[in-house]
RNA sequence: GGGAGCAUAGCUCAGCUGGUUCAGAGCAUCUGCCUUACAAGCAGAGGGUCGGGGGUUCGAAUCCCUCUGCUCCCACCA
């Protein structure tokens, strides 16, 4: 009776695991004498659900964390979840809409109840679907940037950057949405390609007859004209210098400036400035220090800088004032024009860019040594190329536009005083002494302090997150802090290499004067078959939960890493978790194998034997090459490994070889050994499918119950010596024969036939039943000299001989035979070429030209040896 | 417009500073097998002028130039 089901439940054995470990605490880490190996999360949206990136890249983080885990290093991962204001606004002014709540009904304080509620509900979602995965992270050190305690680092160190000078207000433009009435950033903007027109204005020269005609999509903003713009090296143009012309309408007269900024090619090459309500306009006006007009109100109608179309909605306004300029004779055409105009994602409506005062942090002044360190490879990014990225964004970094006019987020610790000054301090109490000590004489209240409404930008957050994790900015010599930080690894997505890991470097030089982690490894960005990017709108996203409850974790975790090679996007396809799944299937089988023997005391056949050693020697040899693949992070190279140890080395090798014949016991010594062999493989097996190499772990041996593989020390490599390497080869020379037996296509596997060997020091008897099983023969024969009319097969010493009389197929034979001579002589001719090339020999290396003369003495033997049996067949 | 990268078997990719571990792996395909752990399996096979062209070299998938096609990031289109 065979001790182990047949059928191996998934879904049972990871909910048992996952409890289990939970429950003997196997994923805690405090602080010890071990080396640490720490991994911080990139903390997920808190009202985010699982998606196929987070199961790339959390599949990653338990690998690289299971394995450090292993090792014998105090391995914590610390999980955690992101505000994420934006995000998480804006579900919960969707989930009030449709309970007929508007925000600008609400206060800010209810605002923030309803969504600390919508938190509480939702925002544990996501760490629970990780635990389906099998992520062993750190649960009780669990944090969420908007926790009081990250809450107040965050306004810690805003303070203490405007203390340094780095925190300034500064004019910005911003995407301004004229229905929900608030700015949105860049991400919530959509633009699409809209049919308009370009309107050709004229503009009249001052004290001249002459006009200068100007294209523009928007003729509605000429109210906030404040200059005409041409390029300097445009010769249409260069008379105009000094000069001054006449808005359209308005009569006011703005002057000419020039500026490489034009397009000469464009329009008329000349361009109208409207500083207030375009990015570029405003930026020229800086730069040419012109006036700015603004001439909308907030809701997108003109206010009383539109003069007599004070009141109008842009968009209708700019049908009348087309018409009021073609009757006044100062539109010259109208043409069809295609261009991209931004959308409110929420509201649908026209963005209107407007000017607004934001708090910015100084970038250029605290990054030159977070590029330093990757320069120099003291943070090693996986793949490199990406370093080529980040020099160019780091050499060319802008200012931070750190405040976001939302309200789920921290607040920004600024108060305004009523004389207009600003007082930044961590709270009111705070700001108000701040603010009496400089204005003695005013002596203000508390309610004299109005806070700023706007709160700060997510990463503002986010970018403390490996020293706030460890509270290591409110209290900088924490034990916590000191131990962990710097954290080894980050396994992050390239998209925000800027928004997130680069700050993440700088706020480390700032607060830690060290690096916040050692490598970055880079994943690719999950697609679908037809390599669309997975995305909610397209619905081409599997659900993962779903994945995982019929593939299994294990067989997920498989199929994500089997096709992830380290920053190359990855086509997602179920038939990857399907291969997970059969490769669960194939281990299960085997332990099922190895549990059904029937164990005696009978000694170890000499098959066995070496049997043991090779695969021993093949272990090690995996080891060496996984381990050369983890320093790389190449870790889907180094799952193919373990699968082509276990699948191919272990289970169609190693167990046919040692498996008794049928009904028959298998000696204890060889049982034992294989045990072992067993244990090693899920061993190597573990970081890549924890559950069932758990699992099997407990079956093997009936180990107790506190004994568990995922803190058991990993197997290391060992050096080989001669003895080892010379058994290994000689299992090798049998593995070949056995392959080049099985290719002989004119013996069907079902015919026993009798196998000859000949006799040698080496190929005894005692070899004669792998033979024997793998070659399904009937019986061996040890011979002394090589008969006639046999195929041979050789193998360096093995000299294998099947009698002709049982190669059905003659014909056959003769013609491969043929086909290898023909391919050998080729072969033979390309050499000769080579060596008799005097350049060759005198340029090449020795080694080379060596390595070509024995090529050369090694086809000669293949020829006659072919032609031999050629002449034996005929 | 600025920057980065990719192109090798039907698919996804390895292939380091040029030379037998150089044309490889996994999957898929095809051919035999229900062989007593596993048909979610076993055994075997086929398949590529390494995107096109040119150059350097005794020798190029590998280095250089060029063309073509694709991808990503940033900025922007009056």
């Amino acid at each position: 009776m065979n001790p182990i089901s047949e059928k191996f439940n998934a879904e049972d054995i990871e909910k048992k695991w996952y409890d289990i470990w939970m429950d003997n605490d196997l994923f805690h880490s405090e602080p010890d004498s071990r080396e640490p190996y720490t991994i911080v999360i990139p903390p997920p949206n808190v009202t985010g659900i699982l998606h196929m990136g987070h199961m790339l890249n959390n599949t990653i983080q338990d690998v690289l964390i299971r394995r450090a885990r292993m090792e014998g290093k105090n391995a914590c991962w610390v999980p955690g979840t992101d505000h994420a204001s934006i995000a998480t606004e804006a579900k919960v002014v969707a989930k009030l809409k449709e309970e007929g709540i508007n925000k600008s009904d609400l206060t800010r304080e209810e605002f923030l109840s309803h969504a600390w509620q919508w938190k509480e509900k939702h925002g544990g979602i996501i760490l629970e679907q990780l635990k389906k995965l099998g992520a062993s992270c750190d649960w009780k050190r669990t944090r969420f940037t908007m926790e009081e305690a990250l809450y107040e680092s965050v306004i810690d160190v805003f303070v203490d950057l405007y203390n340094k000078g780095l925190i300034y207000r500064g004019v910005r433009m911003v995407n301004w949405d004229p229905k929900a009435l608030t700015a949105l950033s860049d991400e919530e903007v959509i633009f699409k390609e809209q049919n308009s027109k370009l309107y050709y204005l004229k503009y009249k020269i001052e004290n001249s007859e002459q006009f200068i005609c100007v294209a523009t999509t928007r003729p509605e903003t000429i109210m906030g004209d404040t200059a005409l713009c041409v390029n300097p090296t445009d010769e249409r143009y260069t008379h105009l210098k000094e000069k001054r012309v006449i808005v359209p309408i308005v009569g006011r007269v703005i002057p000419i400036i020039f500026d490489e900024y034009v397009d000469k090619e464009f329009g008329t090459g000349a361009l109208k400035i409207t500083p207030s309500h375009d990015i570029n306009d405003y930026n020229i006006g800086l730069k040419h220090k012109l006036d700015s007009i603004n001439i909308f109100n907030d809701d997108g109608t003109l206010n009383q800088n539109g003069l007599q179309y004070e009141g109008l909605d842009r968009f209708v306004c700019r049908k009348i004032i087309a018409k009021d300029l073609e009757n006044a004779g100062l539109m010259v055409k109208t043409e069809d024009y295609i261009n991209k105009v931004g959308f409110s994602e929420r509201t649908l409506v026209a963005i209107e860019p407007k000017l607004s005062l934001q708090w910015f942090l100084n970038m250029k002044d605290i990054s030159t040594k977070a590029l330093d360190v990757v320069e120099k490879d003291i943070i090693k990014f996986h793949p490199p190329k990406f370093k080529n990225t980040y020099r160019h964004w780091m050499e060319n970094i802008k200012d931070w536009c750190i405040s976001r006019q939302l309200w789920w987020g921290q607040r920004i610790p600024a108060y305004y005083l009523p004389n207009k000054e600003v007082v930044v301090a961590r709270n009111e109490k705070e700001a108000l002494e701040i603010a009496n000590r400089k204005f003695p004489e005013e002596n203000y209240t508390i309610n004299d302090l109005k806070q700023d409404e706007d709160v700060l930008d997510t990463w503002f957050s986010s970018w403390l997150w490996p020293i706030s994790v460890f509270d290591g900015i409110r209290y900088p010599n924490n034990e916590e802090i000191n131990y962990y930080y710097p954290t080894n690894d980050l396994i992050t997505a390239p998209e925000i290499l800027f928004f997130w890991v680069a700050r993440m470097i700088i706020a480390g030089e700032i607060y830690r004067n060290d690096i916040p982690f050692r490598n970055v490894y880079l994943t690719g960005i999950v697609r679908d078959k037809q390599g669309r990017k997975m995305s909610k709108q397209l619905g081409n996203s599997p659900d993962p939960i779903k994945l995982i409850e019929q593939y299994g974790a294990d067989g997920v975790r498989v199929g994500m890493l089997m096709s992830s090679p380290a920053g190359n996007d990855l086509l997602f396809d179920e038939a990857y978790c399907q291969q997970g799944r059969n490769f669960s299937n194939k281990i299960w089988n085997a332990l099922r194998l190895v549990k059904g023997f029937v164990v005696e005391d009978i000694p170890q056949e000499k098959s066995s034997d070496i049997a043991v050693k090779w695969i021993n020697t093949k272990i090690n040899q995996a080891i060496l090459s996984i381990d050369e693949d983890f320093s790389k992070y190449r870790l889907s190279e180094s799952l193919i490994t373990t699968y082509k140890l276990i699948w191919d080395d272990f289970c169609s090798w190693y167990l046919e070889i040692i498996k008794p014949k049928y009904q028959q016991p298998i000696g204890r010594k060889t049982y034992n050994e294989t045990l072992d062999i067993f244990e090693k493989i899920i061993k190597i097996l573990h970081p890549y499918m924890p559950f069932i190499s758990e699992e099997i772990y407990h079956l093997l041996k009936e180990r107790a119950n506190d004994d568990f593989i995922m803190i058991s020390p990993r197997v290391k490599y060992r050096e080989m010596d001669e003895k080892i390497l010379e058994d290994f080869s000689l299992m090798e020379e049998i593995v070949s024969a056995i392959r080049l037996f099985r290719n002989e296509k004119a013996i069907p596997l079902k015919n026993k036939i009798e196998v000859l060997i000949k006799n040698n020091e080496v190929f005894n008897k005692d070899l004669s039943d792998i033979i024997i099983k793998l070659c399904n023969a009937e019986k061996i024969s040890f011979i002394d000299t090589a008969p006639s009319r046999t195929i041979p097969i050789m193998v360096r010493t093995l000299e294998m001989y099947i009698p002709l009389n049982i190669a059905i197929n003659k014909e056959e034979e003769i013609k491969k035979l043929e086909e290898d001579l023909k391919y050998y002589e080729g072969f033979l001719t390309t050499i000769t070429k080579k060596l008799s090339n005097e350049k060759f020999v005198s340029s090449a290396p020795k080694n080379i030209v060596d390595n070509e003369r024995k090529k050369l003495s090694d086809t000669n033997e293949k020829i006659s040896s072919i032609k031999e049996q050629l002449s034996i067949l005929k």
